[in-house]
DNA sequence: GACAGGAATGACAGCGCTGTCAATTCGCTG
DNA sequence: CAGCGAATTGACAGCGCTGTCATTCCTGTC
């Protein structure tokens, strides 16, 4: 039969209650006897029983990750930060469970309270771009559901992760201008993401810094996706003065730019230089391998993970962690022509 | 205060017991009093809780995906299959958990007694390529866990579901023959994943049935990523004479083939055709738009994640279904030049 | 050396559900 | 209409843990 706490307890000489105050770091156990129990639990391959902890605690051990499925290309980021989160949440012993949200209409509410009533999550971590959605975030201050985000866009108040992807965007246009480019294109992502306006914003700051009179034209609307980055190239393409540098605002969309340049017989990066941002592993699949900015989503989602758990756990507040960005210079980008 | 099952049937005018038997959905109850007791479910909207039940009932209500995060390249169709694992479980009120699980060596069998123990799943899901590793498979039976496999090599005895990838492999090359073209090349996938195996084994029949003599330069490694095709296309564009037509055994090598090819100023599909498999979200993306088969990854997590459900609700034993390919035609094969 | 006050430990009930088995009801048959 | 087996229902204990509160054990103080 299965090893119970009661078991250990005696192997312990103690009773079950002092088991469990171990088992729980509780205050109030002299460290001789806090020895002694970790000593049983390990000799005899002790496992508390999660449903007993459960039913008896009304905690559920479950952290739910959700995710918005409506319009989210990039599920190989998904599948990082999920992950991470995954990672961190075994560290103290904690289960993820995943979870999809549909925010277009009030749907989601109904998802959501099912969500609640059905798995009682102790928490939850919020992927972009759902992070900043404020009916959403409302439900979970009414359920009194603490959250963590990865990259959130407003800062005041949240936990979690975040990264200045303004400052990266920026160092990434700055390294083009180093090279000498100054007709530098731009294709943004979907609109309201946060991603999108903080990259477009580094752009911008970038380009004025450099006392470079911004071209309307040279911003072009993207999508985040691989075709929409071809399409974005056709139209710069067509300008009369095209540009000799293109930063996209993700590294599909700058893939995209790198085969409509292929098409119009222009080499990467001699006629055209080419960066993109996420590092995602297509970036040094390609040829020539992609400039970007390195997003460590694995370590992101464990670090939002890590501080929900902090809250769940008592362990003193959670707080927003800034983690450095990391340009990745490759192949695609050259002096201008 | 939550609504407990004694709630429930002290509205229905009932036993807890009854109100447990209607709820797992016994037998022996006659038709009145479940509906009777139904209603009163709904209308106090009573929702179960997990704990208890796996508590006094001894189970968890878990399902574990499993996954290989090794050499796993395509980590959107996981996602996919996830998707569809989860909307299985939901119906049912399971709850889903994924488990990465390295494969190498033998610390997987650590990792899998410790997600056992740790959470009691009372099935699993395989994916590919781990749906065949025997001392996986041969773990899982010792400790007498249920499992479905999406896409298993081996079809005795498994329950999961499968396509005939070699029909389809075979079927994709059949249109290539039909479209005029003698020289076809295949690039083939990780060696020891099953659906390499296939997928070659459809090629080579097809290039028989033709009556065409097999050509080894013809077959060239990959490794399922978009930069083994660029190199396995290399390989190919070097020989004295080149492949009019090139069926790659994903999409990503695919479009690692057409890339390469706009390297050497073929036009695609004019030049040479290329095709695909699996219908990944890239295949529709790309200009032109991919040929390939399209493999519903979504469904078939779902439909895997039934059968296994089905096994462990006791509703009859749980079966290998067979699910239709369906041919992508697009753009990117044409007449051979 | 008696005692206060806090730290350490334990006894016990009960979390919300299901398994077991006994009790009751029902539908037939002769 | 008595009598029997099968279908239906219920009483009750208990799953393995933790919350509450009582008890015991220290330590330092006058």
């Amino acid at each position: 039969m299965r090893v119970r706490l009661e078991d250990v307890a005696r192997k312990a000489g103690v009773s079950p209650k002092t088991v469990s105050r171990v088992l729980n770091d509780e205050a109030n156990v002299s460290e001789s006897t806090r020895q002694r129990v970790r000593a049983a639990m390990e000799a005899m391959d002790y496992r508390p029983l999660p449903s007993a902890r459960s039913l008896a605690g009304n905690r559920s051990f479950v952290v739910a990750m959700l995710y918005d499925n409506n319009d989210n290309p990039a599920s190989t980021y998904l599948a990082e930060i999920q992950d991470g989160v995954l990672e961190a949440c075994d560290e103290h012993r904690y289960s993820m469970m995943v979870r999809p949200l549909r925010m277009r209409g009030d749907e989601f509410v109904r998802r959501l309270d099912a969500l609640i009533s059905d798995h009682h999550p102790e928490g939850v971590v919020l992927t972009p771009p759902i992070t900043d959605y404020e009916p959403l975030l409302r439900r979970l201050k009414e359920r009194n559901l603490p959250y963590a985000s990865v990259s959130p866009l407003q800062h005041d108040g949240a936990i979690g992760v975040a990264m200045d992807e303004q400052e990266a965007a920026r160092a990434i246009v700055g390294h083009l201008l180093q090279l000498g480019h100054r007709r530098i294109a731009h294709v943004v992502g979907i609109a309201d993401h946060g991603a999108s306006r903080w990259r477009l914003a580094g752009y911008r700051e970038a380009i004025a810094d450099a006392g470079i009179g911004e071209d309307p034209a040279l911003v072009v609307q993207g999508a985040f996706t691989f075709s929409s980055g071809v399409a974005a190239a056709h139209e710069l393409f067509a300008l009369k003065e095209r540009p000799t540098a293109v930063f996209a605002a993700n590294d599909d969309m700058a893939t995209g730019v790198m085969w409509a340049a292929g098409e119009y017989g222009m080499k990467v990066p001699h006629d055209l230089s080419v960066c993109g941002f996420d590092d995602s592993p297509l970036a040094c699949q390609l040829w020539p391998a992609l400039t970007t900015v390195r997003q460590p989503s694995r370590e992101m989602g464990k670090i939002a993970a890590q501080q929900l758990l902090n809250v769940l756990r008592g362990q003193g507040g959670g707080r927003l962690v800034q983690i450095p960005f990391a340009l990745q210079i490759r192949e695609s980008t050259a002096a201008a022509p």
